[in-house]
DNA sequence: CAGTATCCAGATCGATACTG
DNA sequence: CAGTATCGATCTGGATACTG
């Protein structure tokens, strides 16, 4: 009797998707990974407001213009935040998130409140897999 | 009166991370974008046994001998996956998903199914944005 | 079998300079 | 102000060949 586990249930939801769903699905998840998607969109998250292009590149520290442009480009592509241009000079920019930002920020922070508190248990890992490949080394 | 959100639990926990732990919750969070982690991942859960270095190549289709054999180094540095070695000719390795991997996994999948389940959404601002663009380009 | 070593193409990111 | 353009250092990943 095979066992049903929540991985049959995963895979069942992957297997529903089209080719390209799942292509944009994997884009999705990849970009929360590039360095400064997730924290371009909590300070605009906790901004509560919309912000201007300098305001966030102030707040989003070690951010330089350009990749804050790009990372900025992508979540308007993804409908993650809003730009709205002013008509105005010297040109003004604000941007904001959206509700299915906000949506997406609910879904990542279980996952990344879990590994913060399991991060003692990694550096634990880490030590013993490093002592172990040290002392392979020493035994040369 | 501030507005108490879990953002601020969220960062309340961040901050009670030390310089080293927050650089290392970004590395494992990071790592579930590597094109393979999850993937390879998730074939050792399914498996529900240890799986030899080539099976695991085979079922993760596309992936390079050297992708593989770093990606498997990493998730064994962090104690997401085991790898055993049998003194034996010809050579066999055998891997397998850790407890801790598990629940890394089953903390990634909500996430993931939510992202999966929103695909049509992101779909559609893709085309309003596409759209958006491509009638700028024409006035040109 | 399970890697390691080497080479190479493409992407990424920061710094800098320039523009509407 | 809010970008774009360009350059160079760095990183990634695949293909290939070799090894204990």
């Amino acid at each position: 009797m095979k066992k049903i586990t929540k991985w049959d249930e995963a895979a069942a939801l992957c297997d529903s998707l089209s080719e390209d769903q799942d292509t944009l699905t994997r884009e999705i998840v990849t970009r929360l990974a590039d360095k400064w998607t997730l924290w371009v969109m909590s300070v605009l998250a906790e901004a509560g407001e919309p912000l201007r292009f300098s305001r966030v590149l102030e707040q989003v520290e070690g951010v330089s213009q350009k990749s804050l442009t790009k990372t900025l480009r992508q979540l308007e592509r993804d409908g993650l935040v809003t730009r709205k241009m002013f008509a105005e000079v010297p040109p003004r920019v604000e941007y904001a998130i959206t509700p299915i930002g906000v949506e997406m920020l609910e879904h990542v922070e279980p996952l990344w409140s879990w590994v913060a508190k399991s991060v003692g248990r990694f550096q634990q890992a880490r030590i013993v897999f490093d002592t172990a490949k040290d002392s392979r080394e020493d035994s040369l």
